[in-house]
DNA sequence: ATCCTACAATAGACTTTGTCTAAGTCAAGG
DNA sequence: CCTTGACTTAGACAAAGTCTATTGTAGGAT
């Protein structure tokens, strides 16, 4: 994630100090905030940057393949800036935290054709739930 | 499904016009509405339902385990009454359809103890995505 | 059959999450 | 250092969902 900014400036990104804030938020493993989280921590970084511009930027670092838009709760979308290697996610059932994980096994070979009525499937995404060893002892 | 009614009013529950509209609506297979579908077709047969009055129904059916929540878009809440045999979704990129599918094989199997952070797992949510048979022939 | 009462339904305000627009600002090339 | 088009801003708007105070009613008690 440490060398996004350059990705970005050499796929003719204009560098702004708000895009530059953005980019840091999200640095890091199993990151998985909120626009809204992302939104406040920048305006810690950078007062002045507004929620237009994070929802923008946030979008075209997803068109861009440089993060994923994952929706393990119900409430609102998460951006996850691990998009370079694929993986799925375990969350705790009570507190929310969310791990990345990388099970065996090939999913998509486990739907028959006789489940695919006629789709032409190309990806899978899945979502594990438990609960953490924090919310296990508490 | 045609039994649900006599299992809720077993379950103690208080059966009123709404909830008798609102059972009826979710009957069926591959039946996927959001909230606001399910409201449409609720004053369909009762003009004076109300909004809260549908979500409400539909928390407490989920709470039973009558029905499940399902969010295979980003957007809105989706109801599925297929809440018996446990299954996965499939769903079109383009259109959104979605059919019920039942893959082989234990994905729960598939998650190593090294890539379950202490966690007590209890449950997996698979989502295929891929072009139905419609939108593969526009 | 009628009455009571706790539970259910209602309208509409409110909250959260996200999108859009018009106007101002600024990064980067010339 | 000027220009220009891309970027940012504030705030209005929209969609999805929740909450509250009030009114209504299912179903047991009488």
């Amino acid at each position: 994630m440490s060398d996004l900014l350059e990705r970005l400036r050499g796929r003719g990104w204009r560098m702004t100090a708000q895009r530059r804030v953005v980019a840091e938020v999200l640095d890091g493993d199993h990151v998985h905030l909120t626009a809204d989280e992302v939104h406040a921590r920048a305006v810690a970084k950078l007062p002045e940057i507004s929620r237009a511009t994070v929802y923008n930027t946030l979008g075209e670092l997803v068109s861009l393949g440089e993060v994923l838009e994952v929706s393990t709760d119900k409430r609102a979308k998460r951006y996850d800036p691990n998009a370079h290697r694929p993986h799925h996610h375990l969350v705790c059932a009570q507190c929310g935290a969310i791990r990345d994980v990388h099970p065996t096994g090939n999913p998509l070979a486990d739907l028959p054709d006789s489940e695919r009525f006629g789709f032409t499937v190309s990806d899978v995404e899945m979502t594990y739930r438990g609960v953490c060893p924090n919310c296990a002892s508490a």
